[in-house]
DNA sequence: AAGTTACACAACCGCGGACCT
DNA sequence: CAGGTCCGCGGTTGTGTAACT
């Protein structure tokens, strides 16, 4: 019944890999393959490593064509637009990036990306915001006018914002998203979320309470908003987002946090509206908002990385 | 120069689904 | 079908080293 046990893990050797290891590896590897059974491998390798051991240093290190060193700009967009759409998927990521591992590619994110992103969007706080050049990337919506008589669905498969109430439905994952001016904002209610992972959205000045803000906490920033609700008036209608085929753990709790909130009797005034796979966009629209400019009065064109996405006066 | 801290990256661990008997 | 292991993945930890005090 089943296999043979992994390993003895009281004799096999822990810790890092000997130049002597890496080329008893190499060699057998290069003479025999794999045989698709990493078990058996270190043993006939004359290896004392676990198989788990000996796979990931094969995969991660001394695999032919894996580049060391680093991340061009180009991959540095795929790894933040793939990581926006799909998340902490990093085999997924690095099969878009020849010669990364994905070991490599969620250590650079840890380490720098992301640090990369926080730092860019540091300065977007109550005080220095008015001042920060960022806002030229966002799309800043002044006047409820704006969002009341725009509709964008980003081609999903949700499709609430039917109602006609519903004004804005955006979707902006692995986008600068929306900004939004507080001064008009407040005077209804809103639920909003930026999309899955990108930078969202941005409220000029804070708005009442918001609720929820998951993606959000690791920008430590009070006026963005990333995945929030907002209640202003209590006579008003609710707002919402709800994500569509939610995607990874964040979303689905998102998601049914936005469910909760829904009122079919005051349907959302603003709803951003996700795509078929995450909170707020998906692949079809990830760069819908990205490094775009707008003026107040601009309409909500989608740009070329939109694909499925449709619009509505 | 020595000690401490921060950083980058390699390696490990544990989990879930696939697969085997 | 059940019970077990294997494989691949993502999160976390460990280690070496550069930068700082």
């Amino acid at each position: 019944m089943g296999r043979a046990p992994c390993c003895d893990k009281a004799s096999v050797k822990k810790g890092p890999w000997s130049p002597e290891e890496d080329s008893k590896l190499r060699e057998y590897i290069h003479k025999n393959g794999t045989g698709g059974n990493w078990i058996a491998l270190p043993h006939k390798a004359g290896l004392k490593r676990c198989g788990k051991s000996c796979r990931l240093r094969w995969l991660n290190y001394l695999r032919p064509n894996i580049k060391h060193g680093d991340f061009s700009d180009d991959e540095d967009r795929i790894i933040c637009d793939l990581f926006a759409t799909i998340g902490s998927r990093w085999s997924i990521i690095a099969a878009q990036l020849p010669g990364r591992t994905d070991n490599d590619i969620k250590n650079y994110w840890n380490t720098k990306l992301k640090k990369k992103l926080m730092h860019d969007l540091q300065p977007y706080n109550h005080q220095s915001s008015k001042k920060n050049q960022h806002r030229r990337k966002l799309l800043h919506l002044s006047s409820p006018h704006d969002y009341y008589s725009h509709h964008y669905s980003s081609g999903g498969s949700y499709g609430s914002n039917n109602s006609s109430t519903s004004v804005l439905s955006a979707a902006a994952a692995g986008s600068r998203g929306l900004l939004l001016n507080g001064e008009h904002h407040t005077t209804i209610t809103s639920c909003l979320d930026s999309g899955g992972g990108g930078l969202g959205l941005y409220f000029d000045e804070l708005c009442a309470t918001t609720t929820s803000s998951v993606h959000g906490q690791w920008l430590g920033t009070e006026s963005f908003v990333f995945g929030g609700f907002q209640q202003l008036l209590e006579d008003h209608h609710k707002s919402l987002l709800l994500a569509a085929g939610a995607a990874n753990q964040m979303d689905q709790q998102y998601s049914a946090a936005a469910s909760s909130y829904y009122d079919e009797a005051k349907p959302p005034l603003v709803s951003l509206m996700g795509g078929g796979n995450g909170a707020g966009g998906t692949s079809t629209s990830s760069s819908f908002f990205y490094d775009s400019s707008y003026s107040n009065n601009e309409r909500l064109e989608p740009d070329n990385g939109d694909k499925g996405g449709s619009y509505i006066d």
